[in-house]
DNA sequence: AGTGCGGCCTGTCCGC
DNA sequence: TGCGGACAGGCCGCAC
């Protein structure tokens, strides 16, 4: 379930296999994913160099001289770099050739991704122009936190997993930041003091740098760019641990719903 | 404006 | 063993 470490990761891996490449072709199978795959995708991007890999948020960005093909992994998504003449599998909806015999191959067993084409600056994209800060920007912070959560009665997980707020912190990593930062994810954002934005801030930022080092969360279904899976699983200390002692002073983990969401924490070590 | 929920999808797991 | 149903989840779009 790739949130922002495994788009990242995903990134890292492709970035020098795709920087300079020309795209010479482009098959899009299966158009229906999270939005249609736009005509305009197929008629532009043949032919030009990929500039760039980037990332905003969860999006990758391939950038060329004549649009940027924006896209999002969703929940099951895949992308791989592989010989042109590799036999097609199972959700293999979309196929980049490229001039030096390889392939990138979209994959996408829910089809929640989506795979999109602007010629506008990307940062202008309505999927993109809304969003929040990057928490690796040095704007992130503690007062920021407590400025954007003021008067908010919503509880402290749903504030952080709120890409309006601050991008790339999905399910797993919100459970885990709130935990490091001993907040109780049921608190009303609006209620978090100075002192628990600040630990929330510094949270978010140490889980997420420590989740691209290794790799990534593989649960089910992330592979990085290069084929490998992540490794942070590993490093979880509440999150689809119920019932689990607390790493940190033995209670049970407990598991509760936010906002539709399976929640986990410990009572005793989140206030 | 902020909040909460439905819906999109399919693979996996559980109980019968 | 087979089958149906619940569940997982990012995130938009809608209703309140």
């Amino acid at each position: 379930m790739p949130e922002l470490p495994e788009v990242e990761t995903v990134r890292r891996g492709l970035a020098p296999h795709l920087t300079g490449q020309i795209v010479t072709g482009v098959v899009v199978r299966q158009p229906r994913l999270r939005w249609l795959v736009p005509d305009e995708l197929a008629a532009q991007l043949p032919g030009q160099t990929i500039r760039r890999v980037e990332r905003r948020a969860k999006y990758l960005l391939l950038r060329t001289d004549a649009g940027t093909a924006i896209l999002h992994l969703g929940m099951t998504g895949r992308l791989r770099l592989l010989p042109a003449a590799t036999p097609l599998q199972k959700h293999d909806h979309v196929n980049l050739a490229l001039a030096n015999g390889q392939c990138l191959r979209f994959n996408d067993s829910r089809r929640f991704g989506a795979l999109l084409w602007t010629t506008e600056p990307p940062e202008q994209h309505p999927l993109l122009q809304a969003l929040g800060l990057e928490p690796f920007d040095a704007a992130f912070s503690s007062a920021y936190l407590r400025q954007r959560a003021q008067g908010r009665t919503s509880a402290a997980k749903a504030f952080i997993m709120d890409s309006h707020i601050v991008v790339g912190v999905g399910n797993i990593y919100a459970n885990e930041a709130l935990f490091a930062a001993g907040i109780n994810p049921l608190r009303p954002a609006g209620q978090l003091t100075e002192a628990e934005c600040d630990r929330l801030a510094v949270a978010i930022r140490e889980i997420l740098t420590e989740a691209i080092r290794q790799g990534g969360t593989t649960l089910r279904d992330f592979i990085g760019g290069d084929g490998e899976p992540g490794y942070f699983q590993q490093s979880l200390r509440v999150y689809d641990r119920h019932g689990v002692p607390c790493v940190a002073c033995g209670q049970p983990i407990q598991r509760c719903r936010v906002g539709q969401r399976a929640t986990y924490y410990c009572p005793r070590c989140q206030r």
